[in-house]
DNA sequence: CCACATCTGTAGTGAACACTACATTTCTGG
DNA sequence: CCAGAAATGTAGTGTTCACTACAGATGTGG
């Protein structure tokens, strides 16, 4: 019963262009015209492929999720909560100021606040980063009944921690601050693990 | 040599409630209908008054800054590093939870990345963010001198560091966090000073 | 009270926006 | 090899955007 014409166009490198676009720009900053340019396709192609403006997004949302979840492995398998953060710290600090990418995190450059008709998006953008936190504190939860952090350690309050730290070093990164600022911060906010790690 | 008609409308006023609608919706989600409807001004009230929408913007980060001024002042007397540290970010959590204003922080919210012709306003933004970072860390420079940091403490570090988490506590405020966690993310972070600060 | 400077409201301006109609092309199933 | 299904490129669509021309209103200095 005939199946059309194939797609002329590596869908996952389109979005992965798109990615770069949104992650530059914001949602609302990024425009049709600029998003098909470099994509390489024309408008019916993207609409057709993605449905909508706020479809591609989530599609690209989607991709970059699929790219930090091998880092995210390797960061909840360090042995410890104090290695956890490290690693976690450590490793945001480089991939925020990675050349290969815009600076920042594209869940925070995405649009913290949007127009009318794009609420949508903040949300969207704050479910996913909620998603990071989650796995923060299931790892420690998981660490304290180790007892690898001490009885009164709060997992929820130090997976709460770690978030704002990296969001926050997502925002420095993008107004510019290069990876040794970042490192710098993320040592500072190591100490805060200090107190409540079992000693070893 | 005649003076012209008289502004019918109070600028500061109107500067308050543009304030809100560019912390609600972003400098790019804000329409200038958005504006002049809360201003109870017409566009070229607008105009004759702030030149554009990016001078408005400046206008009301101005106002901004002079809300907080008070604020960085009681802080920045704070009489050691660890105190300064801790009016700042719990003085932050009730800021950004305050139900009299949009959650978040404006110098935030306004805009981390935007479109083609307004690439000024991230600039704008950073730049009167780096300004509290800078202060904080001549304080720190300060407490360091006096003896109330120890000797191997980075003031430098420590000013960015509580920058990053201020910035991060006004992302999780925009995204729904409440007053509660945010003192959670401040507690937690203020065990990063605990170590270099000289014993009392 | 008059000349003039400035503000105000009405009603637009061109440009840019997200999105799409349509004719054409390129494939598959039979 | 043909009928139908889906993607493509061209060229728009209506809407919304930031911004403004203009005429009338309202004040001040002389």
């Amino acid at each position: 019963m005939a199946m059309g014409r194939p797609r002329a166009f590596d869908a996952d490198a389109a979005l992965d262009e798109a990615m770069e676009v949104f992650w530059r720009h914001g949602y609302e900053g990024a425009t049709i015209a600029q998003l098909t340019d470099a994509m390489g396709i024309n408008p019916p192609s993207l609409y057709a492929a993605f449905g909508s403006k706020e479809g591609l997004l989530k599609a690209a949302l989607d991709r970059y999720s699929g790219r930090r979840a091998a880092f995210m492995e390797d960061v909840l398998n360090a042995p410890t909560a104090r290695a956890v953060a490290e690693k976690m710290l450590l490793g945001i600090a480089d991939t925020q100021t990675d050349p290969a990418n815009p600076p920042g995190c594209l869940l925070v450059q995405g649009g913290l606040a949007c127009g009318t008709g794009s609420e949508n998006v903040p949300f969207e953008l704050a479910a996913r980063r909620a998603q990071t936190e989650d796995q923060l504190r299931e790892r420690f939860a998981k660490a304290k009944a180790d007892g690898d952090l001490t009885a009164t350690a709060d997992p929820s309050a130090l997976a709460r921690y770690l978030s704002a730290v990296t969001v926050g070093m997502g925002v420095m990164a993008s107004s510019g601050a290069d990876r040794e600022a970042l490192r710098q911060v993320a040592v500072v906010s190591l100490k805060a693990f200090d107190e409540q790690s079992a000693a070893r």
